[in-house]
Parts: C-alpha cells; sequence; structure tokens
DNA sequence: ATTGAGATTATT
DNA sequence: ATAATCTCAATC
C-alpha cells in the first residue's frame, strides 16, 4: 500500500496537514509485527508562536531540536516519566511544527495491540488517548527521528470520504499553562466517530 | 546541583 | 481527586 509522500507533511499548514491526517491509516512494523490504526483524532501545534508548543519562541533544546528538521519525521517524548506521545513534524526545516496523534481506531494486529496494553478485551480505551495508541503501536523514544516514510512507521492515505461537515474542530487538551492560545481550536476529530479522545482539560 | 512541572492514564 | 514516575529545562 502507499505510503502519504514528504511533500504531504511539508506543506506550509499545519492546520490543514492535522486535518489532512484524519481518516488516514498510521502502520507501525516494530518487533516483527504490524499494527495499523485509523487516526481519528489530531491537533497542530503551530510553532515558534504557539505558546503551547514546546518550540514557541524558537526555543531550541536538546528536546525540541527534531522540530527543526525536515518534515515527516517522528517527534516522541516522555510525559510524567510515564507515556510517550507521538507527533509528525511538518512544514520545511527552521520552521517547528507538528500534528500530535490524539486517538486511533484499531484495524489491524489488535491482537498485538491488545498484549502490549495489557488487556484481555477490545474496548476504546485501547488506543483513545495520546499515551495509549503509542504504547498498542509499539511506540517508544525508540521511534524519535524516525523517518515516518521509512520502514518502521508510516501513513497510507485517506481511503474513506470526509469532507468538511464530518471533521470537529475544538480546542487543544491538556495546555491550561498557553494562555489565550489554549483558545485556538487547533484539534480536529471525526465526528461521531467512536474512538476519539476523551481528554481533560479545557475541551469544549 | 537542584527543582518544578508536564501535549496523561488508571484507579480511588 | 490523585498517585504514578522521570526527563527535561530553567534557575541558582
Amino acid at each position: 500500500m502507499a505510503k502519504l509522500n514528504r511533500s504531504f507533511y511539508t506543506r506550509p499548514d499545519v492546520l490543514q496537514v492535522a486535518k489532512d491526517l484524519l481518516g488516514c491509516k498510521i502502520v507501525t512494523k516494530l518487533q516483527g509485527k504490524i499494527t495499523t490504526g485509523l487516526i481519528v483524532d489530531t491537533e497542530a501545534y503551530a510553532g515558534i508562536n504557539d505558546r503551547a508548543s514546546h518550540a514557541y519562541n524558537n526555543k531550541r533544546t536538546p528536546r525540541t531540536e527534531i522540530m527543526y528538521g525536515q518534515g515527516g519525521v517522528a517527534y516522541v517524548y516522555q510525559i510524567y516519566g510515564l507515556h510517550f506521545l507521538l507527533n509528525i513534524i511538518t512544514n520545511k526545516p527552521g520552521i517547528p511544527q507538528g500534528v500530535m496523534l490524539r486517538a486511533i481506531q484499531p484495524l489491524e494486529g489488535i491482537d498485538v495491540m491488545l498484549e502490549r496494553r495489557g488487556k484481555l478485551r477490545l474496548d476504546y480505551s485501547l488506543t483513545n488517548g495520546p499515551g495509549t495508541l503509542t504504547k498498542a503501536l509499539g511506540i517508544t523514544k525508540n521511534e524519535l527521528g524516525q523517518d515516518v516514510l521509512g520502514n518502521r512507521i508510516w501513513v497510507e492515505p485517506r481511503e474513506i470520504v470526509l469532507d468538511d461537515s464530518d471533521i470537529v474542530e475544538t480546542t487543544r487538551v491538556g495546555i491550561d499553562y498557553a494562555g489565550d492560545d489554549a483558545y485556538l481550536p487547533y484539534r480536529f476529530y471525526i465526528k461521531d466517530n467512536p474512538w476519539r479522545s476523551k481528554g481533560k482539560g479545557l475541551s469544549v
């Protein structure tokens, strides 16, 4: 199956990339196992002018450096010492923007995902948060900097029809520290899809 | 060298 | 409501 190409990710409008990723299929081939899921919930982080972004104010640190590289690369970081969150970097080198995956709908390799999550039965909690979907897909900091056009992680094009009326725009989750930018409509999810992230914080 | 908080989750 | 748990970044 085809992979989304580099130019999909290097587009200048990170909001458009976040929307266009909805309905696409993310695939990981890790530990010799393939797992896939439909992307149903994303958030855009708009770089140096976005107070919610790790790269706000052009902040360059060892952690954020990857965001300044080329688009189509995985930015994985650990939060609360417990969970790994997956972003795909967008735009061209020097412009640190990216899209975080908040939730997926499991498609293939569900048995593997259940095992990685320590669950016995399939329910929404398998992959309905940014930290749970990475665990199900086997993504850890090992994948930091991986090319999303490589053979470990990639995304395949949307095969379902989605128009704007199928996409809900709302505020991002868990970024109260971002002041007014917490109210920007930079989160997108597929309307009526039950696999979307519940989230806490300021979501409408 | 020290400290404080975090793009969360699961449990009480 | 809160514990879990640790890396990173800012400050001293």
